[in-house]
This record gives structure tokens, sequence and C-alpha cells, in this order.
DNA sequence: ACGCAAAATTGCGTGCACGCAAAAATATGC
DNA sequence: GCATATTTTTGCGTGCACGCAATTTTGCGT
């Protein structure tokens, strides 16, 4: 938190090698558990696509799981931070907050579709992808501070750790309810749209989040 | 949810010696812990001692860590929504819930001291034990819309889980100072009391609480 | 008391995560 | 350019979680 603003100095070899080795296992992961689907997938074969020893794979993640959602969701959550503090000093703290989460999720994003459906329907996965928001938590912490000096940094966590919570929750009920879509006629119609149930779960919070911006 | 208040039947022979069983795990398991350390006590110990196989050991407890932090952490937080069905109905939601759940980390509890100081100087243990809140998050919500009929399924969810994250961020913070302890001379003056952190932690989100009770 | 259905326990096999220490790759000072 | 310190990769060994199917235990109706 106290980088200032380091200007991310020439990527050394070993950052880019890593950084190369990750994308290679996430996209890796991704794709094998896509085709063959995520049962199916040995850990020994992600790591040799990527052409890695299965100890380095580990070494990257810790478990299968993270692997395959890692791609799909991890980057995003990178930018929560910086999207509340791009909103406007006049809108309170729970507009720009609700707003920054509910974008995370309202593009389609590059991914192919394909890939929240599985997520979606293996258990295992979905519960990997919805943990996958804690990532978020750290980052809009210091965001909070960074807009509202005043909240203190114990608020700060605590309503960035509700956040977060809000966002599972909301995302657990969307994920049950898509997991089980291609059942009956071609009436698949998704229950209701993401962002809207993130912008119902992160409701209950605002008089919370206004209330600490004061 | 719908068990309307069933008095708990007879408690029939499969339940007796299942609950039996598990509370025979958990004691050994934290037993051995204690005795040489979290980590040189085998599973297929905790099985032995408890009388049954590793594998209905498994049937159980997922890991090693919540078969030993369960006795400690697991039975207390039945009582939430207990305790907050219990305060008078003059006093507001905030008030309510943030004295039940200051009120589970208040009293010292029948457990012997050396379990938390170990449980506080394992990173595995530490997490493990505070992702035990969860439990407390269903009967929470189930407790809040008992309590307030006009708070809607979703929010009362919401808050439970905000409750938790929030409780989370106490007990890491407070855990984290005090694994510590043992380090210099004989002042070792615990940083503060728990249930003062678990209070400053709660603070924040009492207007979100109140807010929804309307 | 008997027998059948449901549920729990058990053994076995498999895949996985991780600690540890040696080896390879990369950065740094001269 | 070369030697050295740091970091990363790798192989190996260990312990653990869990699916599966056979076996034992418990519940309940007759």
């Amino acid at each position: 938190m106290c980088d200032s603003d380091a200007v991310t100095d020439p990527p050394t070899l070993r950052e880019r090698k890593k950084r190369a080795t990750r994308e290679a296992l996430q996209a890796a992961a991704l794709r094998l558990a896509l085709e063959r689907g995520p049962d199916n997938v040995r850990v020994e074969e992600i790591a040799q696509a990527a052409g890695v020893s299965t100890r380095t794979y580990n070494n990257y993640f810790p478990s299968r799981e993270q692997a395959i959602v890692a791609g799909v969701a991890a980057d995003r959550a990178a930018g929560v931070a910086a999207a509340v503090l791009a909103r406007p000093a006049g809108v309170g703290l729970a507009d720009a907050v609700v707003e920054a989460v509910v974008g995370l999720y309202a593009d389609p994003g590059d991914q192919p579709p394909a890939a929240l459906l599985m997520i979606a329907a293996s258990p295992t996965l979905r519960d990997c992808y919805v943990e996958a928001v804690t990532t978020f938590e750290e980052p809009l912490a210091g965001a909070v501070t960074t807009r509202c000096p005043g909240v203190g940094p114990l608020a700060a966590r605590v309503l960035a750790a509700a956040v977060g919570a809000a966002a599972r929750v909301a995302l657990r009920q969307w994920l049950h309810g898509t997991g089980e879509v291609p059942s009956m006629a071609g009436f698949v119609v998704p229950p209701a749209p993401l962002p809207d149930f993130v912008r119902a779960a992160l409701l209950p919070l605002a008089p919370a989040l206004d209330a600490a911006a004061s």
C-alpha cells in the first residue's frame, strides 16, 4: 500500500517467464477442462500441456480447481479498486462501490460463455469461483480508505469483506439457478441477469457504506 | 427451515452413536494435537483413538484441521441465532446481532486456553478456525427473518454473511496479534480483549442492520 | 422374534497437495 | 566475461481426501 506508484519497472526476464507459465497453465487447464469435462483432467496433463513439471504446477496453483477458474475470474477482480476510484467524487461511497462491483460482472468478458456454464455445472468449480471474489477485498479496502480517509483501516477492511460476502451470496444464488438451465424445452431464459442480482445483494449494505463516509 | 419446532424426538440410537463418534473424534484430535503439536498427529492415530477406521473419520471431517478445531468452535456457533431471538423486541436489530455475536466470544468457554494458543500459533489451524464462523450465517439469517419479517430472504442472507465476514476480520486480526505472544519478557498482555475487537468490527455494519429493520 | 430396507462403517484404489533438498536458471557485482 | 548470490524448477517421498462397492449395523413393520 505504500508502493506509492512504482511504475512497474522494466519487467525483468524472471517475472515475464513466471507470468508466461502461469498463463500457460491457466489456459491449458481451462482448455482441457472444456474439452473433456472438469473431472477427466489429470493434473499431470495440465502441467505437461504447459511444459512444466507437476511440481511447478503446484507452485503456481494450490488446487486443480483454481487453475481452471483463475483465468476467468482472477484478473477481472483487479479492476474493482480502480473502478471505485474512477467514480466522480460527488457520488456516495455506496453508489461507487456497488457500480464498480456490478461493472465487473456486467460485460460478457473475453471468456467463452461455455466456461461459465461448465463452472456452474460443477459444484467444486462453483465453490472455487465464488470464493475467488476474496481477491477483491484487500484492494477494495485500500480504495475505500483512499476515497474516504476518515473511515479508518478496520472499518475499511470490514466493509470490503462485507461487500465480498454479499457478492458471494449473489454469485451463489445466480449460479445455483444457472447450473440446471439446460433442462426442458428451449425456454432456458436465464432467471435474471447477473448484474441485477449483484445490485440487489449489495443494496442492503448501502446504508453502512454511506454511513461510514462521514 | 420448515421444521416448525420439532422437539428433537427421542434421539434414536443411530443419532446417538453418530454424535458419540463425532465427539470422540473431536476430543481425540484436540487432545493429540495438544500433546504432540498439530503437525505431529497422523489421521490414522485420531481414528484409532476414537475406535473407528480412517475412512469413517473422513466421513465426519473433511480435513484434519476441522477435526481439531470443530470442538472449540463449532458448537458455540449454534447459539447465535437463539441469542439474537432472546434479546427483547425493543432493542434494534444491530444491537441484538452485535451483542449475540460478541457474547459468543465473551465467556472463556469450557475449553482449555492452551487450545486457543495452539490454534493461534498454527497458520493452518487459524484459517480453519476463522472460516468456522460460516456456521453462524445460515441460522443467523433465519433469526433475522424471524425477528424482522419485512427484510426478505436475500437481504437476510446478505446481512448474515456480512456479519460473518466482519467476525472473520476481527478474529483474524486478534489471532494474528495473539499468535506471537510468548516472545519477550512476561509482559504478554493480550493486545485487546476479543469481545472489544468483535464489537469494533461489527460497528460499521450497524447502519445496514438497522436500516433493514423497517 | 424375524426379516427386510435404510444407513453407517470399512477396505481399497486413485489422485492430489506439499515439504524437502538437489539442480538449473537468472540476476548482480567485479 | 566470470564468479557468486538469489530465485525457480524439479524429483521424490509422505500424508491425506474421497469415490466406490462390499459388509455390518440399525430401524421398523409384521
